[in-house]
DNA sequence: CGTATACTCTACATCGTTGTAGAAGTACGG
DNA sequence: CCGTACTTCTACAACGATGTAGAGTATACG
């Protein structure tokens, strides 16, 4: 026995649909009648029923977060940014996680997965560019990440090719030349991995070291506990190694890990650079440099695409690329203490795409 | 031009209700009628306008979790963890952050802050015991963590105390005796802080070891940042110490920290142990003992409890502690390599609380 | 073969809000 | 004092699904 708007207006003598004025901060309500609704509400502790509303308006005010995992500190701090951005324009977010599987991110995409809400961030780990056409989807969606490029959707990305040839260049700079990668995988040709190998062999190339396969160490998922085995193996096999750039942070600390087991000395004997700026890389001993792929403003950015185009705007879709930063710590010497120093900027962009926009009967209610 | 039930009625040659049927899996429905049925929906794409069921049903499907951030692994791996049992047993979550300030989480509470769903779990840092009556609420609500005890809603906490107990106990069996504690909270009388102060003491006393409020570390906000502080201001002071309880692990990482940084070997100087056992603890160098407070458990229970709660049992509220485990690593010594070992069991137990259960008009949807 | 029981399906009202159209009241300029 | 424009409010019809009640068939049973 809810209460509803009916009963307020009874209660307070008016129709229905004033009360709904009232509620929704309608500007041409007499003071006194608005006084007295909002004292029949509080009587009667009315609140509203969210999902007439919905049906009525054709909107939940909510988007949805599709994520691997909320255990990877990066989607985790991504989460946390999206839901900081969504809150402050009045959005709600309702988190789902993928666990990197196939079949639930090809859901995601189809629509099986119940997502309620008015759109969809997505952040795909499984899928890949032979996947494409799958993103072409009749509901409002932004995609996150560097798994496929050219969809039918917004894109945020980062900038990985120059942050990774800049973080290479970092330690390169630091007198370097046997840098190993951890977390490369074979045979991909876009996805976070070989784009930031390319821009690993990019740096390598512009400084005129040759680029040796055996320093480049295969991880599947981008754990911790990976990022530990394939440090481990790259030491084990006897290669020399004066560096280690690991492809995120998450590996970074595994290696850390692996690293100190065998007594090696950071940044004496090998230094290291991670990828993501997470903030464990600050507390870690010693603390591990890094790059920033501006975690909020991908955030921000992505909640702002989303909600114009969940507003019907006809704008052609967006690529953007935040600002990327490298950021030296104790990981890479040279730096005192706990401080930290930005060694390389990369400015981001905003391309439009070609494809065009407005596919037919779009945009409509997920439902 | 949304495709609604009754387009696909008419395209299959049926009534509304029988598309409503199939959809449903109402199982007397003819096998060619299903047929006719669902070759309509995909011929015209037809997906469910969830708000309108919703309407109908007084039922979202979704529950609210309300965290201080996702930022903190530990409510990042509690997240996950909630997000995976309800996804399993068909919900949705949507998450909301309150910062940890106290005007957020009684808007919480009073049911301001916009919470669609059929229900809330919250786990409350601001707010104490003086708001106990905050928590009398009109929606199905399970309340989480040790802010707050009593309250007319289930509650899913830690075995706070015993488990601080036996991590202090641990600490005393490899022989140390002057034992600092990181991020206790000057007269806190409950509240995780408190509860595990009170774990400590009652182990130091179990062993016959005077208690000395100098060893006792304030932090107020459980950051690796306070941590590190923390136990710069502990080291610093002065005074001897054998052993750290750091009251959760991302102090005890900043502890880690601040102890690497003045050159201090763990564990032969000094031993450390957190509480929370999230994954960094186990890459971290060295890696950290810890309390596991059972995480999954708690998520599944504090979901089960919700979703019980929702269906309208007339139970009476519970009060539930899951298993605790402590772990030994490297850093309390005894483990070889990369092991850990679990060296200590507190088991947990389930209690009727006293209130009752069914105020008057409850449960309604939380609109 | 008649009646009881199950199966399959339909018609209609209903969930609680907001959009639309327009009625009544008020203010103001000429 | 009237016409015009604004303000304030109301009645009613949606939004798109599901629950209820019951109508027709098919099947089972004595």
């Amino acid at each position: 026995m809810p209460v509803r708007m009916q009963d307020v207006a009874q209660r307070a003598g008016v129709s229905v649909k004033t009360v709904s004025n009232v509620v929704n901060g309608y500007p041409h309500v007499r003071e006194s009648t608005r006084r007295r609704v909002e004292e029949a509400i509080d009587e009667l502790g009315y609140r509203m029923n969210v999902s007439a509303r919905n049906l009525r308006t054709r909107r939940t005010g909510m988007i949805t977060l599709n994520v691997p995992e909320l255990s990877l500190p990066y989607f985790a701090e991504l989460a946390d940014s999206v839901i900081r951005a969504a809150d402050e324009r009045g959005w709600s977010v309702l988190i789902e996680q993928t666990g990197a599987e196939r079949q639930r991110e090809l859901e995601v995409l189809a629509g099986r997965r119940r997502h309620r809400g008015d759109g969809v961030l997505f952040s795909p780990l499984a899928l890949g560019q032979d996947d494409l056409d799958q993103f072409d989807v009749d509901f409002p969606l932004v995609v996150l990440g560097e798994r496929v490029f050219g969809a039918r959707a917004d894109h945020v990305t980062m900038n990985n090719v120059e942050a990774a040839r800049a973080a290479t260049a970092h330690l390169i700079s630091t007198g370097r030349r046997r840098i190993a990668v951890v977390g490369a995988h074979a045979g991909e040709v876009i996805g976070s991995a070989a784009l930031r190998l390319a821009g690993y062999e990019r740096a390598l190339a512009d400084a005129g070291i040759p680029f040796d396969p055996a320093l480049v160490g295969e991880a599947g998922l981008w754990h911790r506990a990976t990022g530990a085995e394939t440090m481990g193996r790259l030491l084990d096999s006897g290669i020399g190694i004066d560096a280690v750039f690991a492809l995120n942070d998450a590996m970074a600390l595994g290696a850390l890990h692996a690293l100190h087991e065998r007594r090696i000395d950071l940044p004496g004997d090998i230094a290291l650079i991670g990828f993501d700026d997470v903030d464990d890389v600050r507390y870690s001993v010693p603390t591990i440099s890094s790059v920033d792929p501006g975690r909020d403003e991908i955030a921000r950015t992505a909640v702002d695409l989303l909600v114009q185009r969940i507003g019907g705007t006809t704008e052609p879709f967006r690529r953007v690329v935040p600002d990327a930063r490298v950021v030296g710590r104790q990981s890479t010497g040279d730096v005192r203490g706990d401080g930290e120093q930005v060694v390389a900027v990369m400015p981001g962009r905003v391309e439009d795409t070609e494809v065009s926009p407005l596919p037919v009967g779009w945009p409509r209610p997920v439902g």
